[in-house]
This record gives structure tokens, C-alpha cells and sequence, in this order.
DNA sequence: TTATTTTTGTGTGTTATCGCACAAAACTAA
DNA sequence: TTAGTTTTGTGCGATAACACACAAAAATAA
């Protein structure tokens, strides 16, 4: 399960290696592989943005923050994905605090390349429009379940999403963090945990959750999971969810 | 404040209204009138897309339902922009219901219409993907007020983005319809809208909620009105939020 | 008019989450 | 080892929203 990746390669994103191989070979140069630590803000709300990012095993959350300090996220962005769609939607800046969830490697490429990249009009645009789309329906998802499921069905669903996009059953992480990202208190989270770990599916360890039965937890996870687990592989032809390699 | 339309104008949508005059003109031979009625569903969840719409009067709700029929509305066009995203993104299908929420007028284009358009590469392309980050920042900031905000701040919030996207300050509105878009229940509604009814910012009436004291609206509720409307301004660079005309 | 349907108002008890306070446990550094 | 810090666990009262039940009012149809 656990892979390690001795050396990182731009296949181990998803868009990345679903491009043509003669697209991906003209974009290659222009991908810096970089090192991204745990709680680096990548982006601010408002920042322009200097570069996009293609996570391989990093995992970087969207977060919005309010007047008042409380935050919530709305989307999370990994392997599957590409942080700063901002640039090619036209608007260069967003409202959202990227910031990395989980320490791990990725590709930056300057922003000017990406949108030249862009412009060119091929299979790179029509990929990341598709996963735009995929990613407004992460969001969608997000808003509904904050909505109507309750705190332990959304932190199963967190877990899961955190643990698709990692080669790891363990997810290095505080019930604080989760708390910020869920937008709840945190002993709401820890209380939530708790209840998952009597269940049988996680073991709870200071700082660190680890999944031992991911089948349970996709049994007892709200069906908002599974839908854009859905749609991300109808959009992207490639499942997350499933462990690659 | 209230305009009575004779004619129906495509200038009457902020995104056409924003195009060169020379995009608008080649273009506006595809897009055929039509009068949307209360409640008609334009999608259903899951199909394919025939048309585009361009809502003038007419406001769309965006929907997700849920596997036990509950449903939650995760954003709102009207005159400031387009319904169908997923045939220029490329999905061809969403998630999301689109139902009528209140009567009007829109135009309407075949998708292969749209998508040519499109295809072009013009100001057109531009705006729709700029419309499309403004749509993300909407359904972005539905899913932190679901987490954060009381059910009294979200109805003010949603009083008046239907008053933004409207040209009445009749909102023609049960509380159980209410209800359902905002994902909860009807007598949460009669309470919260009695709530603000008391501080005298609207009066409810049967059927209709009246909005009188628009400023007091505004000072009632929740930063994420601002927010939104603000990334609208930037972004397509006419305000909702604002009458017009 | 009368009957029916739709919409709103209200009461009662339940539940989930919150806010605050503080104890206990697990690490870390001196 | 000891002291300090971080993280988790727990208790308690407050509150917002829920579910259900049903009355009242308003609109509509017969």
C-alpha cells in the first residue's frame, strides 16, 4: 500500500499523465519540482498568483477565512489535480487560502506558462476545464454536506478524501488542523473521531489518524464521497480513490 | 425601482450585454426567446445539456438532491449569467437540478451553438470562463455560510441575491420552497423570516415576501453577500447587487 | 356561500453542536 | 529527570435547528 517514491515523476500526477505524450514533452521543461512543508501558504486570498502547482504527493487544501478568523475549506487539491485554476479562468487571483494539508512533492510552473499553455487550445485546456468542472463539484458537494450531514459522516469523508490523494493509511494530522479545515470546534472533532475508532475504522494517536478498515469507512461515509469520487473519474477517466502505482 | 420590460433585450443580461458588439452580433441570431415558468426543471441531475440559457428576468436555482430527497441549493444565476457551464467545460452533464425559481424571461442556444462559439477563442470564451470563477467563488461561499452562519443571516443572504437578480422587490416565494433550496426546514423559515420581518426589513406576506428596508438587508447579513458580489464586480466587471437600466 | 386546499403560525420535546473550563496524557527540550 | 508545551479527553450549560403535531389563516374552487 504504502508506495515510497524515490524519485518524483510528473506521471505521478493524474492530469499530467493523462496527456499526450508529445503535450506533455513540450510542457515538461517548464515543470520545477519543489518540496512543499507541512502549513506553507502557497496562495493568500487575493495573492496574484506566481505559479500554478501539480501535487504528486502533496496535498494542498482551499481554504476560506472569514472576517472573524473562522475557516472552512472548501475543496482539496492532490495528485488529482492542479492548484491555481485561477490563472486560466481569467481572474489570476481567488478568494481562497491554499495552504499545504500534507507535507510532499509537487511541480510549480510559472504562471505565464501555464497560460500559454493554455491559449494553445489543446488537450491541456480541455483537461483542466474538465477538472475545473470536477473541482466546482467537489466544492458543490462540500456545501451540501456542510448542510445537511453530520460532523462524523463529514469526517469520515475527509479522511477518505485525504486518503485517496496519499500513498499512506496514515494522515499526520491534529484534531485543531481538522477542526480549521472542517470549520467546527475541536473537540467536536475529537468526539467525532472517537466514535469512528469505537466503530472499528480508524486508530486515533496523538497527531496522527491511521485507517485500518477503509471499506467500513466508505460504508459509513455519506453518499456525498462516492459522487464526486464519480464524477471525478467520469471527467478525468482516472479514479481517485484507488491507489496507483 | 421597478422596470417593466415590453420587450425582452439581450442587453437585459449582463454577459451579453458585456460583449463586443461585434461578438453579440454574430451571435445573436442563435438565441431563440423563451418564457420560463415557476418550477420547470431545465435539467435534471445527470443529463445531458440541449441548451444554454441567458436569463434576462427569469432567476434558475441550482440544486443538488440527495439520495433521500432532500435538497440544497448551492447557487443562482439570473441576468449576470449563463446556465449550462458543462457544455463549454466540457463534462456535458452536472450534478445539479436547475429549476425555475422565479419567472421570467431568458434566450436560449443549441449547445453545439455555444460550443462552437466557444471554440473560437474570443472575448465570449473569456467571459464564460470568468462568469465560471465568479460562479465557483458563489458556490464557494454557500458552503462556508452552511457551515458557519445562522439560518436568519443565510435567508437575508438569499433575499437578496433573488432581489439582485430581479427587478421587483416582490419576492414570489413560499416558505416551503424557501425551504427547500436553503436545505432546511419550512418552519425554520416562518421563524427566521418573522425574525427579520420584526426588525422591519420586509413584511411577509402569503406567498410573497416584500423587501422594504434594503439597507437594513445589507446590514443584517453575513459577510458572504459581500464577498461574492465583490468577485462578481471584479471579475465581469458589472455589478449585480445594483439595479439597472 | 361553503368546502377544500395551501400556506403560515405555534407548541413540545429531542438532538447536534457550540463555548468555555480544565484535567490528563503524550511528547519535547533543558 | 524535570519542566514546559502540545494534544487529547471530558463535563456542563447554552443554543440553534430538528421532527412531529396540529391550529389558524388565507386563498381557491364548487
Amino acid at each position: 500500500m504504502n508506495v515510497i517514491h524515490n524519485s518524483i515523476n510528473a506521471l505521478d500526477n493524474h492530469l499530467l499523465a493523462a496527456l499526450p505524450n508529445d503535450e506533455l514533452a513540450l510542457f515538461q521543461s517548464k515543470l520545477v519540482p519543489v518540496s512543499l512543508k507541512l502549513g506553507t501558504v502557497l496562495y493568500e486570498a487575493g495573492d496574484r498568483l506566481d505559479y500554478a502547482y501539480f501535487p504528486t504527493t502533496a496535498i494542498i487544501s482551499l481554504l476560506y477565512i472569514m472576517e472573524n478568523g473562522a475557516t472552512a475549506e472548501i475543496g482539496v487539491v492532490g495528485n488529482d489535480g492542479i492548484l491555481g485554476i485561477a490563472l486560466f479562468m481569467g481572474g489570476d487571483t481567488t478568494n481562497s487560502r491554499a495552504v499545504v494539508q500534507s507535507a510532499g512533492e509537487a511541480f510549480k510552473i510559472k504562471a505565464q506558462d501555464l497560460k500559454t499553455e493554455f491559449g494553445r487550445g489543446g488537450e491541456m485546456q480541455k483537461m483542466l476545464l474538465r477538472y475545473t468542472q470536477a473541482l466546482m463539484t467537489q466544492i458543490s458537494q462540500t456545501a451540501v454536506c456542510n448542510r445537511l450531514h453530520s460532523l462524523e459522516q463529514q469526517l469520515c469523508r475527509w479522511i477518505l478524501l485525504s486518503h485517496d490523494r496519499l500513498n499512506s493509511d496514515k494522515l499526520v494530522m491534529t484534531h485543531d488542523l481538522i477542526s480549521n479545515m472542517l470549520g467546527v470546534r475541536r473537540e467536536g472533532v475529537t468526539l467525532a473521531a472517537q466514535k469512528i475508532a469505537e466503530k472499528g475504522l480508524i486508530i486515533n494517536t496523538r497527531g496522527t489518524i491511521i485507517l485500518i478498515d477503509r471499506q467500513g469507512l466508505e460504508n459509513a461515509v455519506c453518499e456525498c464521497y462516492k459522487v464526486v469520487n464519480d464524477e471525478y473519474n467520469r471527467l478525468l477517466s482516472r479514479g481517485i480513490g484507488r491507489t496507483f502505482g
